[in-house]
DNA sequence: ATCAAGATTACCT
DNA sequence: GGTAATCTTGATA
């Protein structure tokens, strides 16, 4: 009997940002907070290498704000943006090769009630459609109440970690290009589930 | 010291 | 579809 929940260790993520990007996908976000586990299925991501792509935050070296992405893989990359949003990415690949995958789309498992409640806290539950709780980068943030306080948790620990899950087969994996930048435009290399309401953006 | 851009979102017409 | 909101960061226009 094969077992699925297995937190993923260092090695899953020190592989090359575009292979770890695509087994991402299905895997599930788990953070502990306040006695809480809060749990989501990742199903939409986005691959930035500062080697080679113009977009990536590590494009133009080190600096104070990107550091974490010049660990080695398995950290947690969070940036503040457009001086509202906060955006987390999972660090891949070895030290120093500046690599992450922006987190942009998931599925509520665990704590809907308390990704509402840091949503929309002036609605009612009941008034909450669940697809818009993690359908963004921002808002993923938002809902796990997500900042700077958590850039550079080590995955591989027990706050924040990704539990495994059956590889999505290609036939229901979309390769398509990135959203929201400037530069490198024509990389594809976002991915998402296919036909999952939880995607950002079709 | 100053400035422009930004891996977005929500709300407007 | 269009754009305001809002402020940290990194480069120096």
């Amino acid at each position: 009997m094969k077992k699925d929940n297995k937190k993923l260790t260092r090695n899953f993520y020190k592989a090359d940002v575009l292979e770890v990007a695509e087994n991402l996908l299905g895997k599930i976000f788990v953070y502990k907070t306040k006695g809480k586990t809060l749990k989501a299925k990742i199903v939409e991501v986005e691959a930035y290498n500062g080697k080679i792509d113009e977009a990536a935050h590590t494009f133009n070296g080190k600096t104070e704000r990107n550091k974490i992405m010049f660990n080695e893989g398995g950290f947690l990359y969070v940036y503040f943006t457009y001086g509202i949003h906060f955006c987390a990415n999972i660090v891949t690949g070895k030290k120093n090769e500046g690599t992450a995958i922006l987190l942009r789309g998931m599925e509520p498992l665990e704590g809907v009630k308390y990704f509402s409640k840091k949503r929309f806290p002036e609605k009612r539950l009941n008034e909450i459609n669940k697809k818009d709780l993690l359908n963004g980068p921002a808002k993923i943030c938002q809902a796990f109440n997500i900042t700077k306080k958590q850039n550079g948790i080590d995955l591989t620990g027990n706050k924040i970690y990704l539990l495994d899950a059956p590889k999505i087969p290609n036939s229901k994996m979309i390769k398509t290009t990135r959203i929201g930048i400037k530069k490198s435009v024509d990389l594809p290399w976002r991915f998402y589930i296919k036909d999952n309401i939880y995607v950002s953006k079709k």
